[in-house]
DNA sequence: TTCCTTGCAAACACTTTGCAAGGCC
DNA sequence: GGCCTTGCAAAGTGTTTGCAAGGAA
């Protein structure tokens, strides 16, 4: 038994492999840039937009344009490797594929803490099944005013 | 006991006398398009985009601005009457506030299913609690394919 | 009569796209 | 070398705002 069984979602294969064989599948290329952007996103380990992402990968390399990073986060959804989420805020958040959990936001400071409760993962399976939906996935995401706001 | 108890939530005035004391409030004045507006908004049960909401709008009145939906829709939001909701299509959708419920979304054909279960609700109240939160409200989309589109 | 509200069009913010130059395979 | 990808700038979304004319109190 190998350490990734331990996780909770099993990732059967690194981000890069995904990528690459999904591109290798339609012919599509591996660049500086893509690469640059994957890495960036999983070492800020998601949960960005298009506008901090582009900031980070610009330390990197500064000529890199929004145009592209829009283009790979689409690449990288498509490949099932990101997921777009968006709260209320007009911009779209990136999270990691499989690290997925549900968020507690807070209405005064916007702080976002991420939660995972499999009794309502479970009920959320049974709903949709009593419905006739096959469940893909689901989007959770809990308003309120945190401990330090509430002072 | 009077018709409204027997709703799970329980409405204490009607849209009409909240949104009038709201704009009493603030010196805001009560108009034909805002009743009209309104007026669609619930007869259509919520649910509906701001395009939709105007064409319906439009069969009443063609002479009503996309702009006036939409601060009309503001001022709504405001005075709680509606929440605004957005699934992932980049279009803000608007339902009945009180008659919060979640959603079951088919990727394929768009239908939304909507529902509500009391368990979750608990348990939902109780994570946020745990981590030190007021709890004001929340969203859950389930995201999956529909028995007709699985065939 | 006083402000508030409306419709229009222009402005906005975020995202997508067309194109010519550049880069992977 | 062929074709994909990039950066740029322009075009597209959905939504908001400034303004002069119109309307509620």
């Amino acid at each position: 038994m190998n350490d990734e069984l331990r996780s909770r979602h099993v990732r059967a294969e690194k981000p890069e492999r995904i990528l690459a064989r999904y591109m290798a599948d339609r012919g599509l290329k591996s660049t500086r840039q893509r690469s640059l952007i994957l890495e960036t996103f999983f070492n800020a380990g998601g949960h960005l937009n298009v506008e901090e992402l582009l900031a980070k990968v610009r330390e990197e390399d500064s000529r890199v344009s929004a145009a592209t990073v829009y283009r790979t986060m689409k690449l990288l959804t498509e490949s099932g490797i990101a997921n777009a989420r968006n709260f209320g805020d007009g911009q779209t958040r990136f999270e990691i594929a499989g690290e997925h959990h549900d968020h507690l936001i807070c209405t005064t400071c916007g702080r976002i803490v991420e939660f995972e409760d499999e009794g309502i993962e479970a009920r959320q399976a049974e709903i949709a099944r009593a419905h006739g939906f096959t469940l893909a996935n689901h989007k959770m995401e809990l308003y309120g005013v945190c401990s330090d706001c509430a002072r």
